[in-house]
DNA sequence: TGTTAGCACTCCATGTCGGCGAGTGCTAAC
DNA sequence: GTTAGCACTCGCCGACATGGAGTGCTAACA
């Protein structure tokens, strides 16, 4: 895999990797010696050019047409060929302004970011919101809804709010609820969902003889409302500019991508894999094993709250992306929303 | 407008727009004495074709295609010419079973009756989600997030939740606030939230020296939570149906009708003038001032819950869509989701 | 030995042309 | 009022030529 490449090779390849982000059609030898002011004939450009698609990095479409990056092309450019500048501070400062924040919940934060994130990079958004088990108690409530029926709200240190439904075995009195809920809310908050989990499975263990009713049924409360893994959230914004890219522009590809970025699911496994390493992570097409969004690349990284990395935020597109504009886009943002959750927990 | 039109007119136009829905081309005179068992000639056919044409019901793309229906055309066939049966009981009962809205909270239902709605119809599902002032108090709550700043949990009546994050003027404490939260949920419940912003401006009108402490504490804080209003949700879902009609598979067109739905601000115009009426609306392309979803038509029905109309729901697709399907389909999910609002209100 | 110029070749994209099919409008006959 | 017939109009499609861009190969050059 870690195949040589002599300075020429490497030029030559960043080359053809740039004009064809910028073009989206295949190079020829001759262009490249034209736009980029290589001292080297058309002809020695093509005996590299040929090497190089027999190394494995470019292929062409027919005969003769020019050559276009394969996904190992890509992936060399960004590895080795891609250098990313750092924003500069004005940049930075632009960016943060274009995000509006205040007196927005949790939930629109996330939407702003998507949509931010869309707008800057000029392809589609994506935000995961902090998993529910990764979430750190704040508050919880519950409300009565028809007969047994309780609504219960949860309320993260973020300030993410997380409701649902859950059918209650007793029909609990208001102030039977009351007290429960003091109680909970007494006696969770700073705890993680996870940590939660844990003691409630630990605490069930013992015999319940040693609980007072009311830390029993607390307990039976919470595991109901607790216990249920939530599905994520995924935020999707400015699905349409992938309208624009000129390789989606058939109607079947189309209908494909729409697809996956409608069911969310795919995504959400993507993404997942995405939080699980630190800083910006790139997906180039066909390496991720869902050949859904084949064709496309997703530049992610993952930010964090309090207790460790709880979401991830990215921008997914053609793989002829323009990594070096989205890439530092990607990071900052990442490193904004982290400082943003961390002060809200304040 | 009231155009007479005698009854070979009336079957003629009716099977052209019939072909048209089924095929997205222009019907010729000769298909359509081939396919409807009519007996007369083409040319007959073609004579009464003219007339409908200057009369505003046809237009033909080119001097030697066939002929599609205008707008006012498909007007005057749904008006006129289209009886809508009634789903049968089994039908009914299929469809209330594609709903699974058990344990669902409220934004649940509201998606997932999107989700259906796309799924049976094969276009795109619109629901909008009760308006939050039309809702009805049922519980409110206050969580305390960094210094000041109050995140507020609005329940109503249906069990719909609404967050949001005010910035108080004073940093109340704990139990001000909880006395505050019991007073307003001993009052409160049961008025709709339009009801109480009136009677809020009321009350301040009078000397404040009338109210004790803690009532002028909780209305202000109120007046925070309550008195803005809080942006309508659209649920959309199935969009890439729409790829799949032929009339928008052109690049061009589609980013149109996806910046529109992205957009939500037209629809929201849209549904809200549907929900002024009862009972199911058609708008039909041009109609509708925003040509931005020119060429689609939407037909939609509002449903309502205990108090009065709240929420819209329907079906987008394009002008061509099969309205004798699909009405009947917003029809019963109309009322099947009012009678679920108002059995989660008991 | 590496680089370059030249040349024949391959393909795609584009434009033109003619035929075919579907449809129309008109007229004359029934 | 209805129908058959006919000339006419277009759009669609396949065939064909053309030009341009690119390739691979070979031979000459430094």
């Amino acid at each position: 895999m870690a195949e040589e490449l002599n300075q020429r090779g490497q030029d030559i390849l960043e080359a053809i990797v740039e004009d064809y982000i910028a073009s989206a059609e295949p190079v020829g030898s001759r262009s490249i010696t034209r736009r980029h002011a290589m001292d080297l004939s058309p002809a020695t450009v093509r005996n590299v050019m040929a090497d190089l698609e027999d190394m494995g990095f470019l292929c062409s479409p027919h005969t003769s047409a020019g050559r276009i990056p394969t996904s190992k092309g890509f992936h060399y450019y960004i590895d080795t060929l891609l250098e990313v500048r750092d924003l500069s501070a004005l940049e930075k400062q632009r960016l943060s302004k274009s995000y509006q924040f205040q007196g927005l919940q949790m939930e629109d934060v996330m939407q702003e970011v998507g949509r931010v994130l869309s707008g800057i990079s000029s392809y589609t958004g994506l935000v995961m919101a902090p998993k529910f088990s990764s979430t750190v108690f704040r508050h919880i409530e519950f409300v009565k809804l028809s007969h047994g029926r309780l609504l219960v709200i949860f309320v993260s240190e973020t300030g993410l709010v997380q409701n649902k439904v859950i059918e209650a075995e007793v029909d609990w009195s208001a102030q039977e609820l009351e007290r429960m809920t003091n109680y909970l809310n007494h006696t969770l908050p700073g705890m993680s969902i996870q940590e939660i989990r844990t003691r409630l499975a630990d605490e069930l263990q013992l015999e319940k003889a040693r609980f007072d009713q009311l830390q029993e049924q607390a307990m039976s409360l919470s595991k109901a409302a607790l216990m249920d893994e939530i599905e994520e959230k995924v935020f999707i914004s400015g699905t349409s500019r992938m309208l624009e890219q000129p390789e989606f522009s058939t109607p079947g590809k189309m209908k494909k991508i729409f697809h996956t970025l409608e069911s969310k699911e795919h995504l959400v496994k993507l993404l997942d894999q995405a939080q699980a390493a630190d800083g910006v992570q790139i997906f180039i097409g066909s390496q991720t094993e869902h050949d859904a969004i084949e064709g496309c690349s997703l530049i992610s990284s993952p930010f964090s709250g309090k207790k460790g990395a709880v979401g991830t935020l990215g921008v997914i597109g053609p793989v002829r992306m323009d990594y070096s504009h989205v890439i530092p886009i990607v990071d900052f943002t990442a490193q904004l929303v982290s400082r943003i959750l961390k002060r809200e927990a304040e």
